[in-house]
DNA sequence: GTCTATAAATGGATAGAC
DNA sequence: GTCTATCCATTTATAGAC
């Protein structure tokens, strides 16, 4: 990009300061939830005065942005380690399946992270287009491979995504930490395949 | 209670200025937000000073806590009305398919008050035990109804709130206005209908 | 790049006059 | 029962010294 060493080194230190806070917004926003993050307690906890935070990011909604990237590259990174197996490119049965629990997991294990991405309840928050963009590409990502259950039909996709979603939602509000719902996901896997009549999916080649 | 005529009178007054307080809350928390409640801004739409709302509630989470139970009474209500018609007596499963399409139009129209009342996202809200009281009864009442379809499976009930939770909250977070989830209540039930083995049902008397 | 100082707004809640 | 006055805390953000 720059060709210059000094200017490289300058920025490669305040991507890393960048990072760092976003690490410590991470674990504010996980600890007390999403409306509890402030410019003050941020510094605290990455070590200067809230307002230095400003040297680095021009608002705390550019705070909630790069927070909301990070969490769609965090999803599309489970999303590919869980479906990278082999055995599963040929299956879309299997799959989906997978998919389905990836994804509860992935909104339980950081219910947070499930609000910000997912529910959109930030009061004045809107993401920037470009981390839009990749939320966005991973969801398009996600629908197409469930897509292929039942092609000839978008509803299906739709209720695939409700009905896991509906599972995340139940057990974040009402078992937190339990997996009350959690274990229902093979069942509802079942119900969604069930559901979806053979002769609309597309077949193996 | 009393049997002073000038006290009845007083007390009188003294509720439907408090019911006139949460009918303002309840329009600025569905302009604006549950998060967006001030006592000035309540104060303000109600013709006094937000000071003076606390010769009424003791303090905040008072109001929120008298939204919540006014949500629950109004959502026994919606059940009540819609379950109510004779017809459906003998007919669980039609029960069902109706609770199914007052429970997600009850949550899509009003969003904040599905966020309020099932996904208890206020900061530093604990409802009262009276108003608890109220909405367990509530949720318990609807279970009720929906165990007799599956009654020898709790599970099934808990499948039941999920896939509903989730056609409300997808609709809700995705296509708010719209009706792109909210049409597929049909189909989740015939799912969910299909997937509630026969024998496991209770038989009409 | 980090600090101090400070602006400017907002919001919950209490005291006491009327 | 409503008001004024006020306290106190919090928060986002800017200006300017170092």
């Amino acid at each position: 990009m720059s060709g210059n060493p000094i200017n490289d080194r300058r920025t490669r230190r305040r991507q890393e300061t960048r990072s760092e806070i976003v690490a410590a917004a991470q674990e504010i926003v996980r600890e007390r939830g999403l409306a509890a993050l402030s410019m003050r307690d941020l510094g605290e906890r990455v070590g200067m005065r809230g307002q230095s935070i400003y040297s680095y990011f021009a608002s705390k909604n550019e705070i909630y942005d790069a927070l909301f990237l990070d969490g769609y590259q965090e999803f599309i990174a489970w999303m590919d380690a869980a479906t990278s197996d082999p055995e599963l490119a040929d299956d879309p049965t299997q799959t989906a399946r997978v998919m389905a629990h990836t994804y509860v997991e992935f909104c339980t294990t950081e219910p947070v992270r499930y609000q910000l991405l997912f529910q959109r309840t930030i009061p004045g928050f809107e993401p920037s287009s470009q981390s839009y963009d990749v939320a966005v590409q991973a969801l398009d990502r996600a629908r197409e491979q469930l897509a292929r259950l039942g092609a000839h039909d978008p509803e299906v996709v739709d209720l695939w995504t409700a009905v896991l979603t509906g599972l995340a939602a139940q057990q974040i509000s009402n078992d937190p930490g339990g997996d009350r719902w959690k274990r229902l996901v093979d069942r509802a896997v079942d119900m969604l395949l069930a559901s979806t009549p053979t002769d609309t999916r597309i077949e193996k080649p």
